[in-house]
DNA sequence: AGCACGCCGACT
DNA sequence: GTCGGCGTGCTC
């Protein structure tokens, strides 16, 4: 007798392949198969009876011969039925490759043959004379005392955030002593969870919201709930409480947050409010050990909560029963490069599959969602008061047209900073480019520094005096006199963070001038000493990047200056609005949180923007209205369905002439998508690839999944040469 | 993605 | 005469 098995393999292929096994193999489990000439891990899909035996005549004669699996590798699947049917219908919504999917959602280690990590737990052994017998061994003393008060098995991952480098030896020496052993898991306690003094501090707004959203959590068929509220409103409140109803019932949580949006506060208001319940996170700075860790804690039901980055999604969760997602409107849910899924959407899926509650949350919702909520789809609540005495900040659009700027401030703003900083509080200069200038120029025969690789000029740092390419990350000594004409000294033109940091330092040169950017912060923890200053330090000019404009609270913050925003406002991608919003109401949300009110500064010459207008005199609702009247008039998502072919070559004719191939293949069949292009990208050229791209809208999902499916079946048919590589972006965000 | 097969330039 | 350049095509 033998089986018939489907396998993923990870091999860019729109199939599954199929092998024979002599017994049935759960799905989930991995297996070791050859593939070609070489042997590959593959994750078994599927596993039936083969149907050979049965029938003489095959219904349809095979073309390859089955080749036998070369071995088992895991006794238990490492995913459950739902995870791999979730997976599997990821793979057809991105029309990306199951086995490139499947094997996205599994720690590195475990991309491998290694044996599935065995679940270790430690326990203290009572002993009369322990104190005694540890007398000399301070740190094995303390590690014996933590156990004996912990009272419960604890992880290795447990002891190492308690006692840090070393534990294995202290561990060990306890071990050898009779004084600790290995044992089985606790038993999940439902019952110690949270503290209930926390209760009290509910506003009467947050208690109502948290009411409604509880009895939509537990209704029959949860729906997903879009929770609305305004920067300091207290959404983590909501989540908490609501997380604690679901760790009752025993149930586990997944909560996924934006790339940035996983600081430590917010870990510590996590663990401050489950002393008792088990939280992994995972997120990028977590080594591949510590996140197999984590993955395996969530796969086994040790871990109650889970708070990760996007690609948390896929991991496994036997007993989930609620996803909370914050900051739904992030765009670091969204993956920029091969598998490009997006975190929420998923999110929500998978929630809907499951039938469990999944609950958003944002200050700015994101256009889609609030298009789900009009339509009934999505619950809708919001919550509109800051806590305490915090009013929204005052809005002044600044019109610059006409003025001569003193390196990109006018003199009213001047003014406004010399104000705030005389009242011995804090002003923030927010401008969306890092380095000295974006330009750097020949007065005398217009020459510009090019990036070699990248259609776009190279950024001017003052620091070493470089030019950087900030898609590239190109890296030279800047020129100090013209290429081209040989004469003239060069000048720059435009302004970064560092331009501005330089006038303001000239200007103010009796206050603090801090720049918060990437390159003020890569190393690590710079980030954090420079928030500590932002917190000792009354009076300071902060100047950054949307860096700044994430989750941090500064509480002496009165005056918000925004730079350099016209070109949002007048971009071709009509993402750019939504997101200019976004953005700035969020950094408006960084102006006077305590008691003192705040002001925002908008410098522009585009003051009559109507758009904007309707931001600053109405707020975020009344202007995210009127994006969605203007993308329904032009059937652009969330009314229409949109795919971006993106193909890379080094040559633009080459690019050009795969995506013409598959527009033709794909108009062929399907008359009622929208084709529109195939065109050079906005950036034509990008790290020595030229790059163009082919836009499809459809007026609903299936409409846009037949004609992409035909596309895949079609791949062999597609004119492709000269090495063009093409993908597809399924709902993408970014038309670049 | 790997990996092999395959047909054209500068080397012991 | 051969080593190797990476274009093309296949993997159950």
């Amino acid at each position: 007798m033998t089986y018939e098995l489907l396998v993923a393999v990870p091999r860019p292929f729109r199939t599954l392949l199929t092998y024979s096994a002599k017994s049935l193999i759960a799905p989930g489990s991995r297996v070791l198969v050859p593939l070609g000439n070489t042997q590959t891990i593959g994750i078994v899909i599927s596993s039936s009876q083969s149907t050979k035996s049965q029938q003489d005549e095959p219904a349809l004669p095979l073309t390859y011969v089955i080749k036998h699996i070369s071995r088992l590798i895991d006794h238990e699947p490492l995913l459950d039925k739902h995870l791999i049917d979730f997976l599997s219908w990821s793979s057809s919504y991105y029309h990306h490759p199951p086995g490139e999917v499947i094997f996205a959602a599994l720690p590195t280690h475990l991309k491998g043959e290694r044996q599935l990590p065995q679940p270790v737990y430690w326990t203290a052994i009572p002993h009369d004379a322990a104190e005694k017998k540890l007398q000399r061994a301070q740190r094995q003393q303390e590690m014996y005392h933590w156990l004996v008060v912990v009272d419960k098995p604890v992880t290795p991952a447990d002891i190492h955030q308690q006692f840090g480098q070393g534990w294995q030896g202290y561990l060990k020496g306890l071990s050898d002593k009779g004084l600790a052993k290995t044992c089985d898991p606790a038993p999940l306690n439902k019952n110690d969870v949270a503290a209930d003094t926390d209760l009290l501090r509910l506003t009467d707004e947050q208690t109502t919201c948290l009411q409604q959203c509880t009895d939509w959590s537990f209704e029959e068929k949860p729906q997903p709930i879009l929770l609305h509220g305004v920067t300091g409103s207290g959404k983590t409140e909501i989540y908490l409480r609501l997380i604690k109803l679901i760790i009752q019932q025993e149930k586990q949580v997944l909560v996924l947050v934006p790339e940035i949006g996983l600081t430590p506060q917010l870990q510590q208001r996590f663990r401050q409010f489950f002393p008792h319940q088990n939280i992994v996170s995972m997120h990028s700075g977590l080594n591949d050990t510590e996140r197999l860790d984590s993955w395996m804690q969530a796969r086994n039901q040790q871990a109650d909560i889970i708070i990760g980055t996007r690609s948390s999604v896929f991991i496994p969760c036997p007993r989930l029963g609620l996803i909370v997602i914050d900051e739904e409107h992030d765009l670091s849910f969204k993956q920029q490069e091969g598998f490009r899924y997006h975190g929420r959407d998923l999110a929500i899926k998978r929630a809907h599959m499951l039938t469990i509650p999944v609950i958003m949350g944002s200050a700015t919702p994101a256009m889609e969602s609030l298009h789900n909520a009009d339509q009934g789809r999505y619950h809708y609540i919001r919550l509109n008061k800051r806590p305490g005495k915090a009013r929204q900040p005052t809005m002044l659009v600044q019109d610059t047209r006409g003025y001569h700027l003193k390196s990109g401030l006018s003199e009213q703003t001047l003014q406004a900073l010399r104000n705030t900083l005389e009242r011995n509080e804090q002003a923030m200069v927010f401008i969306n480019r890092r380095g000295f200038a974006p330009v750097l120029m020949c007065p005398a025969c217009g020459w510009q520094a090019q990036c070699p690789d990248c259609s776009s000029n190279m950024t001017f740092h003052t620091r070493g005096s470089r030019l950087i390419c900030h898609h590239c990350g190109t890296d030279r000594l800047a020129d100090s006199h013209c290429p081209d004409c040989r004469g003239q000294q060069l000048t720059t033109q435009g302004q970064g963070t560092e331009r501005i940091e330089l006038m303001l330092q000239q200007h103010f040169r009796d206050t603090d001038v801090l720049r918060i950017d990437r390159d003020s912060t890569s190393r690590k923890g710079e980030l954090q000493r420079h928030l500590d200053i932002v917190h000792t330090t009354e009076r300071l000019i902060l100047v950054g990047t949307q860096m700044l404009a994430k989750g941090h609270d500064f509480p002496n913050l009165t005056l918000v200056i925004i730079l350099d925003i016209d070109q949002a406002l007048m971009s071709a991608e009509y993402h750019a609005l939504e997101r200019f919003g976004q953005l700035l109401t969020q950094v408006a949300g960084r102006a006077g949180r305590s008691n003192k009110s705040g002001q925002v500064i908008l410098q522009t010459t585009q003051p009559g923007h109507p758009v904007l207008l309707t931001l600053l005199q109405q707020g975020y609702h009344p202007f995210a209205r009127q994006i969605l009247e203007e993308r329904q008039r032009w059937q652009y998502p969330p009314f229409g369905y949109q795919a971006l072919i993106r193909a890379s070559a080094k040559d633009m004719d080459a690019a050009l002439d795969t995506l013409t191939s598959i527009r033709s293949i794909m108009q062929e069949q399907s008359p009622d998508i929208t084709l529109m292009g195939p065109i050079p990208a906005p950036m034509e050229k990008r790290a020595g690839k030229y790059r163009a791209q082919l836009l499809i809208q459809a007026a609903n999902r299936q409409t846009r999944y037949n004609s992409l499916k035909h596309l895949t079946l079609q791949e062999k048919n597609i004119l492709n040469k000269r090495g063009v590589r093409w993908s597809i972006d399924i709902d993408p965000v970014e038309l670049s």
